[in-house]
This record gives structure tokens, C-alpha cells and sequence, in this order.
DNA sequence: TCACGGAATATTTTT
DNA sequence: TATTCCGTGA
């Protein structure tokens, strides 16, 4: 006798996904289906049977999403299912290789690199090869670290990655792939991992060493998979060896949402599911149960544009609702004057400043807007866009503690020597190298009279602290209190910046061990921008939404706007030039935002902006929407 | 070799 | 908007 009552809870497609335990699933959930719900009560009808908690494997795209769903289904059974194990893929192939990385030559305590490591690194390597200044159209740090990204997620060579995206730069092919390779061997030699190479080490040390895939996969009874159709064929390998012996994998998605093939997802995988694992069960949730039919009908018509098409329709029984809007506006003062002033309407009626979204195509969409919601006194969180930990202040401190946890790590060091007084890039090369390359102890560094004053200080800091403490917060507390001059000489805007050090701070108190704080905030990173991350403390929770559609996947509110659904910006002019594949991945992304909405859905655009890029101005409607009927969408 | 100021530059999207 | 680039002077 179940404590649950399965089949009323849930509808027949919902029962059968979460009653379906044994072999292979894949769940075609659309938007706004019950998806999350889904599995929650997977989960907790697993445990429910006996099955050991610690023997689900749940991987989702956010540690957040998995909390959160292992979070209702302790509420629906109890605290069993606290013991599920959860993350996405990134964290739990960073686990297993904290194990097993002895097996590939690698350290145990690898370095994870994030994106600005792995920029500075290409950085470091590039002067290395080319010492003379390379010639004007040379790519730059970032994009030379994207190239080598798309190579490593899609398995392409650097040829044939700049010749399918970035053809500019096909001359420099072979200065590119040396440098790729020297990346590629630094990073093997210094025990160091970027973001993909936590993927393809995994891969890799599973397909070769039974032994040790045994010993991983063996753990895992149950393997639940979300967002599948934002994985890549890395991904999709790792999950094939892991449930190899089993087969009780249930892969969750919705193609017509798969928004990341920027990241090497590819939205074919969830197609290919079931000829990875035959014998899978297909089920569709097709009823909604977000948005009213109006909202449906106009969302169905604008993914049915699509060349590709999708596997579903969507349907709900909610009768009633308004159309969404169309509005058009003059210029961008005017579409944010728009916003601030329904939202004021909207609040006037009762309706929850947290029950109201505004969703853009980039994180830079949202300046003008964000000017007048501080005019207008409107409290709002911005999720996406510029980061909390991408800022340099943290970053500086930061690069203290990873120097402190890891002697050899260069980059940190180079980060923290160029702080000083008196010190360049050629003063901190030379002294990296002889900290690191010739083991030299701190007290045997000479520095130079310029320097030397910032080097006591600094030697001071370092050997006040033991990287082995427990109290991981003292150590920030010590950096901070260190950094604070440097803080004020380098900002203007120092105290704005020295909350969010107070802010970093209090995140550390939870750890007891440096080495984890430092690990789970490269691969999970608050996805706040920086000042709101330090107002969430204070400040009331009724406030405002401004995402990404990225950020906003899988969220959803009563009110949506979505500002700059402007051709040229949603879809960008980038994706334009691309045309096929990259302005289908648009359409998508639109689809994303608009069944975000649950009753009312606005979207707006500006005219009359000059696009540099394009060299003209742009005044049409976002394409995607000019072809959806009047009964469904009405301009104004 | 380093510091500084002003100008360019970039903006998709994220683990 | 914030970082990065570049030239100049110390």
C-alpha cells in the first residue's frame, strides 16, 4: 500500500512515465506538461518501492533544479529521498574523476578552469607561440577559447570548426590548431581541467577501464536524465556506459525547447535515445497545464514554423484569457517607459511583482530598462547576464585562495602578482616561473625595490593562513582584509564591490574545505549579477524577474514580457547571417520565452536602432512573430 | 619595465 | 557597462 495515491495525482501519461521503473524511458514533455512533477514523483515512487535512495542518479541541467526537485519529493514521501543522488553532469563527472583520475595521469586534486582561466591560459600559450603581436583580424583570447570549446563538445577538429562558424579566421587555421594542441598538452602537464575536459575525461576513463566503469555505474540503479535535449554526444556516451548494464534510464525533454547547441548540444540526441537503449518506452505529455488557450494557440503557431517538425502539439483544458500583444514602440526609452508603466497596473490590481517576468535575448537588453525600474523604485532580480563571480574584484580574491590550495597554480598567481605595486606581466612571468617551474620557496624570491614592499605583504597574507583550515570563511576573511587596499587604489566604485566581498564571504561559511569551496563555485556560480546578488539578503522576496530566456528555462509566471523581439536583435543579426540551423535554434528560444507565460504575454519592440554590425537600422518586428495571424497575436 | 588615461570594443546565450 | 587595448611619459 503506497502512501501516494499515484494515479489520482497524476494524469495517465504522467502515471505511466513514473510508473514504468524497468528498462528504458523517454518522456517527450512539453512545455508547461508536468514535467518537473513527473519526476519528482518518480523519485518518490522509487523510494516508495524499496529502492535504495542513494542508487537513483538524477541529472539535471542545474544543481538548483535537482535540489529543488529532490526538495518536493521529501515533501510529498519524506527525507529518504534527501539521499538521491543529484547534480548535472559536469558535477557528477567531477566527482568521478576526484576518484579516478590517477587512472588518466592526472592528479587527484586536478584544477577545474573556468571560462576566464581557460581565456588567460590560451592567452599565456598564444604569446608563447606568436611573441611578436599577431596581425590585425587575429582572433581574440575569448574567441580563440570558443573555438577550442566547440572542438572539444561537437569532437571536431579546429579546422573544421572555423570553417563551419567562423570562417574569418580559416588563415589562421594552422596557428590556431598549434596553439589548440600546446593547450590541449599544458593542460595535461599541469593537471589542469576545463569545463569540457570534466565531460571528455569522464568519457574517456569509462571506455577504457572496465574495472573503474563497473565500480561507477555499478552504484547507480536508476538513472533519471533532465532537459535531455540540451546534452551533447559527450554527454550521451557517458550516460550510454552508465546504464549499460541496466538499462533503467529515463531520459526527460522537449526537442522543440533545446536551446544550447552553441554548447555542442545536440537536439538529435533525444531522437537517438532510443537506438542508444532499444527496446525504450516512448510517452508524450501533451497536455498543459501553464498557459491559457490563447497563449497555446499562439505558441503552437509559431514553433509550427519551423522546417524541422516536432513531434507534438500541445493542448489544455483552461478555458478563457486575452490574446497576446504585440506592441510597438519608437524607440527604446518608450518600450521601457511601456513595461514600467503595466507593471504599475498590473501591481495596482493585486498581481505579485514576483508573479511578473521580463525576458530578453542578452544580458545587455536589460540596461535601459533596469535604469527606469531604479527610477520608478521597483524592486528586481536579474538572472543571467553579467556575472557575480566573472567580476574582478572576486575574481582577485579568489585567484588568493586557489594560490593557497594549489602552489603551482600559475594562473592565480600571475592574477595575484600583477596586483601589486611596481609589478607587469614581465615581473610576474619571471617570478611564476621560478615559484612554479623551478620550485623555489617564497622566502627565496628577490623582489625588485619597487615591489618589495607589496611582496612582504603579501608573504605576510600567505603564510598567515593554512589552506587546510577548516574555517574556510577566516581564509576569506584574511584575503579580503589583505585585498581591501588594493580593492580601493584599483575601483572607484570600491564599495559597491567590497559588499559583494562580504557576500563571497558569507557563501564560504557553509564549507569546511577550501578545495571543495573553491570547486563547486567554478562549476556552479551564483547566476546573479553581482549587485543582486548581495541585495537577496536584505531585501524583500517580491521583486521583479529579468532573465535570459536561457536563465528562464523551465521557470514560469503569470505575467511575461518579452522586450526586443526586434529582427536583427531576437533573432540576432548573428543568427541571421548563419541562417538554417542558427535561426532555428531562434525560433526555438522564442518558443522558450513565450511558453514562459501562464496568462498574460506582451512582446515589444523598439524601432528605428542602428545596428553596427549590420550597418542599418532595424525597425521590423521579430520575424518569428510577423508570421503568426492576428487572431492569435495583437499588435499594437 | 610599469603606470596611466582615453578610446575602442564587445555583447549572444552557460556548465 | 566593464574590461581591454594602445600610446605616451616616467
Amino acid at each position: 500500500m503506497k502512501i501516494i495515491d499515484y494515479q489520482n495525482d497524476l494524469n495517465p501519461a504522467q502515471y505511466e512515465a513514473v510508473a514504468t521503473t524497468s528498462g528504458p524511458v523517454l518522456v517527450i514533455a512539453g512545455a508547461g506538461s508536468g514535467k518537473t512533477r513527473t519526476l519528482t514523483y518518480r523519485v518518490a515512487y522509487l523510494v516508495e518501492s524499496g529502492v535504495r535512495p542513494d542508487s537513483i542518479l538524477l541529472l539535471t541541467f542545474t544543481r538548483r533544479a535537482a535540489e529543488e526537485m529532490l526538495r518536493r519529493a521529501a515533501l510529498l514521501l519524506d527525507n529518504r529521498c534527501d539521499d538521491v543522488a543529484g547534480g548535472t553532469f559536469h558535477s557528477f563527472s567531477h566527482q568521478v574523476l576526484r576518484r579516478f583520475a590517477g587512472r588518466l595521469g592526472f592528479s587527484p586534486r586536478f584544477l577545474i578552469l573556468d571560462r576566464s582561466d581557460c581565456e588567460a591560459l590560451v592567452e599565456n600559450i598564444r604569446k608563447e607561440i606568436m611573441p611578436i603581436k599577431p596581425v590585425k583580424g587575429f582572433p581574440r583570447k575569448q574567441t580563440i577559447a570558443s573555438i577550442f570549446s566547440a572542438c572539444a563538445n561537437k569532437g571536431a577538429s579546429v579546422e573544421a570548426i572555423l570553417a563551419d562558424e567562423y570562417s574569418q579566421f580559416l588563415s589562421h587555421a594552422s596557428a590556431l590548431t598549434e596553439i589548440y594542441h600546446a593547450y590541449t598538452v599544458r593542460k595535461q602537464t599541469e593537471n589542469l581541467m576545463d569545463f569540457d575536459d570534466l565531460l571528455l575525461h569522464t568519457r574517456a576513463l569509462l571506455a577504457a577501464d572496465e574495472q573503474t566503469r563497473q565500480a561507477v555505474a555499478s552504484r547507480y540503479e536508476y538513472i533519471m536524465v533532465d532537459e535531455y535535449q540540451d546534452t551533447n554526444t559527450v554527454q550521451a556516451d557517458i550516460l550510454k556506459m552508465l546504464g549499460r548494464d541496466h538499462a533503467n534510464v529515463m531520459a526527460v525533454g522537449d526537442d522543440c525547447q533545446s536551446i544550447y547547441a552553441f554548447r555542442g548540444a545536440n537536439f538529435e540526441n533525444i531522437m537517438r535515445f532510443p537506438d542508444v537503449f532499444p527496446g525504450t518506452k516512448i510517452i508524450r505529455l501533451e497536455q498543459n497545464y501553464r498557459s491559457t488557450q490563447p497563449i497555446l494557440s499562439m505558441t503552437n503557431q509559431l514553433v509550427n514554423q519551423a522546417r524541422r517538425k516536432y513531434s507534438k502539439t500541445l493542448f489544455t483544458e483552461a478555458q478563457g484569457g486575452q490574446a497576446p500583444y504585440l506592441v510597438r514602440f519608437g524607440d527604446e526609452k518608450s518600450q521601457s517607459a511601456f513595461v514600467v508603466d503595466t507593471i504599475r497596473e498590473l501591481t495596482a490590481k493585486g498581481v505579485y511583482l514576483s508573479e511578473i517576468a521580463v525576458l530578453f535575448r542578452a544580458g545587455f537588453h536589460s540596461f535601459d530598462l533596469e535604469v527606469e525600474l531604479t527610477k520608478a523604485r521597483m524592486p528586481y532580480i536579474k538572472m543571467g547576464g553579467f556575472k557575480f563571480m566573472e567580476s574582478a574584484h572576486i575574481k582577485d580574491v579568489l585567484a588568493h585562495l586557489r594560490a593557497l590550495a594549489w602552489p603551482n597554480d600559475r594562473l592565480s598567481w600571475l592574477r595575484i602578482l600583477a596586483l601589486l605595486d611596481g609589478v607587469g606581466p614581465k615581473t610576474a612571468q619571471k617570478t611564476v616561473h621560478n615559484l612554479c617551474n623551478l620550485g623555489a620557496d617564497l622566502n627565496s624570491i628577490k623582489p625588485g625595490a619597487a615591489w618589495k614592499e607589496g611582496w612582504e605583504r603579501l608573504k605576510g597574507l600567505l603564510k598567515s593562513i593554512s589552506p587546510a583550515s577548516p574555517m574556510v570563511s577566516n581564509l576569506g576573511k584574511a584575503v579580503v582584509e589583505y585585498y581591501e587596499p588594493i580593492l580601493k587604489e584599483q575601483f572607484d566604485n570600491w564599495p559597491k564591490r567590497a559588499r559583494d566581498l562580504e557576500q563571497l564571504v558569507f557563501m564560504m561559511e557553509r564549507y569546511d574545505s577550501l578545495e571543495r569551496f573553491l570547486a563547486d563555485v567554478t562549476l556552479e556560480p551564483p547566476n546573479t549579477s553581482s549587485q543582486e546578488q548581495a541585495l537577496s539578503v536584505s531585501s524583500s522576496n517580491d521583486r521583479l524577474v529579468l532573465s535570459t530566456v536561457h536563465s528562464a528555462k523551465g521557470l514560469e509566471w503569470d505575467t511575461v514580457f518579452v522586450i526586443w523581439a526586434l529582427d536583427g536583435r531576437f533573432p540576432s543579426q548573428h543568427a541571421i547571417s548563419r541562417r538554417d540551423e542558427a535561426l532555428e535554434e531562434e525560433l526555438r528560444l522564442m518558443y522558450v520565452a513565450s511558453t514562459r507565460a501562464k496568462k498574460r504575454l506582451y512582446f515589444t519592440y523598439p524601432t528605428d536602432v542602428f545596428d553596427p554590425i549590420a550597418g542599418e537600422f532595424l525597425h521590423h518586428p521579430s520575424r518569428f512573430l510577423s508570421a503568426v495571424d492576428s487572431g492569435r497575436l495583437r499588435r499594437l
